[in-house]
DNA sequence: TCATTAAATTGTT
DNA sequence: AACAATTTAATGA
């Protein structure tokens, strides 16, 4: 294993096409997103690979142009917790960027995955310059914050279906990852990662959601129809 | 561009 | 966990 925290080291600028998937970019002004853009640098992060890991000092604000992540922090009886994953248009690590502390959990990529990054230093200057920049964070904070309450509740409960319904709400969140649309680009298997629980396990919860209405599954991909529905199923 | 082959993903047991 | 069926990606003419 590389020492490296980040695959960061074979970083690369951004071309115009990645820069349209960074959500904060149109809340800037012009010098400032000059600023932004003149810093932000994007690498890939094969299958497997870690974007930052737990104790390291944090470097980077990081974000989501392609692939899917996974959040995830190791307990003390040394069991590895998911917290969530991370699709496109996502970006994460704002609360411990703030602190420049160190990060508190790890981020793995699921799959082959592009990740952009914003060095700590320009993310603060932003904070001090932007109120667009600001209403963002704020606005990403808050909502992260009714996402991990949430969480809390899926992880009470035993009824699987359930479970992937809730976890699928999470990961189609318009606000905290506007990169995803309509269409989930994620397999069984990775969702079984995530939400803990067999491939097989996971298909079935599918195929039930799917007759519901509430969403259609699609090779490498699962399409959302009903947000609400899955944000509610089974509340009576 | 098309046909063939390999790889990935899904549905089922 | 293993298997067959299906879909996509890769290859090369």
């Amino acid at each position: 294993m590389v020492l490296d925290s980040t695959p960061f080291h074979r970083r690369r600028p951004l071309n115009p096409a990645e820069l349209e998937t960074i959500p904060w970019l149109k809340l800037l002004s012009a010098p400032e997103r000059q600023r932004a853009v003149d810093d932000l640098k994007i690498t890939d992060a094969s299958a497997g690979e870690f974007i930052c890991r737990t104790g390291r000092p944090v470097t980077y604000w990081f974000g989501v142009v392609d692939g899917l992540l996974k959040m995830s922090a190791d307990n003390a009886e040394g069991q590895t917790m998911t917290f969530t994953g991370v699709p496109p248009g996502g970006w994460f690590g704002e609360g411990t960027a703030l602190k420049r502390e160190v990060y508190r959990y790890n981020i793995q990529a699921l799959r082959k995955s592009n990740v952009a990054g914003l060095h700590v230093d320009t993310f603060h200057w932003l904070l001090d310059h932007s109120i667009g920049f600001n209403r963002f964070v704020m606005n990403q904070l808050n909502e992260r914050l009714g996402q991990f309450i949430a969480a809390r509740e899926i992880d009470r409960m035993n009824n699987p279906d359930l479970r992937v319904a809730r976890s699928l709400a999470s990961l189609f969140n318009p606000v905290l990852y506007p990169g995803v649309g309509e269409v989930l680009r994620i397999t069984q298997q990775e969702l079984a990662y995530l939400v803990g629980l067999s491939r097989q396990r996971v298909n079935e919860a599918l195929t039930t959601l799917a007759a519901q209405g509430s969403i259609r599954v699609e090779y490498g991909g699962l399409r959302v129809l009903d947000l609400a529905a899955l944000r509610s199923s089974g509340l009576g």
